[in-house]
DNA sequence: TTTGGTATTGCAACTCAGTTGTAGTAAATT
DNA sequence: AATTTACTACAACTGAGTTGCAATACCAAA
């Protein structure tokens, strides 16, 4: 079940991510925001906000949860099973919005897939 | 640095593999093991087994470290960049030989991908 | 605007995969 | 057989994420 009252927490997480497209991981946002929110409110609401649609989710290389906005999400179902970018020099990640094609795989159903690329962002592009 | 000594626990470990293509967790072997190897041991001598280029790893969705054996790889490189199947109805994973073209990126460079694709496998599939 | 129901929060305690320090053990080499 | 040192077991730890519960704050009805 997603979000019900606009409370505090909702608005401070939010915030975090009215200016930017990039993903943030969880342990980024408990520790920006340690003076303001509780770690498990954190991840309840972070939580909540992907039950509406309004933040997606994923793990990084390293079995970390990273947060996003959506683009065009419902609280029914997710559309933005995209790819994610992650430098290897500054470890930002962000959402990348290419296509990347799974071949159908013989005697298998494919359902969902998850693709994380890991490289030089624009920044650290030389 | 990689395994040295071809010690009972190397030897238990790669029976493991030995019979089979599918992907073990560690956890799985931790449990599976557990009369004969302690925990630390098991993750000790993985993690040498991959230097060596006998094993790789990966994590599933949930974060969860992997293992399968390797095909043509060495100690000082991995060949088998490939994407890995788990089956969302019996939670096997096996490597799965495809290609999967990643595009390039304006502005990026990209390094390495890591592609875990879900469905239903083989035995699930109807 | 008060009141009351309940969604939400903070806190502490927990879970659990994986790591680390270390003293003892067992391969390999002589 | 003695020596060296890679390896192992154990216990204690780490750290991301979860759970239970009492206190709080949001919201709507009165
Ligand atoms: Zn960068
Ligand atoms: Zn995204
Ligand atoms: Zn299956
Ligand atoms: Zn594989």
């Amino acid at each position: 079940m997603g979000i019900i009252r606009k409370t505090q927490s909702v608005e401070v997480l939010l915030a975090e991510f009215k200016s930017t497209t990039e993903a943030v991981s969880a342990i980024a946002l408990i520790k920006r925001l340690d003076s303001k929110l509780n770690k498990t409110t954190v991840y309840r609401v972070l939580d909540k906000l992907e039950d509406d649609g309004v933040l997606h989710s994923f793990l990084d290389k390293n079995g970390i949860k990273w947060y996003a906005k959506c683009n065009a999400c419902t609280c029914s179902k997710h559309f933005d099973a995209h790819p994610h970018f992650q430098c290897l020099s500054c470890g930002k990640v962000d959402c990348v919005v290419i296509d990347v094609h799974i071949p159908n795989i013989p005697n298998r159903e494919v359902v969902v897939s998850q693709v994380l690329i890991q490289g030089k962002c624009e920044d650290c592009f030389v």
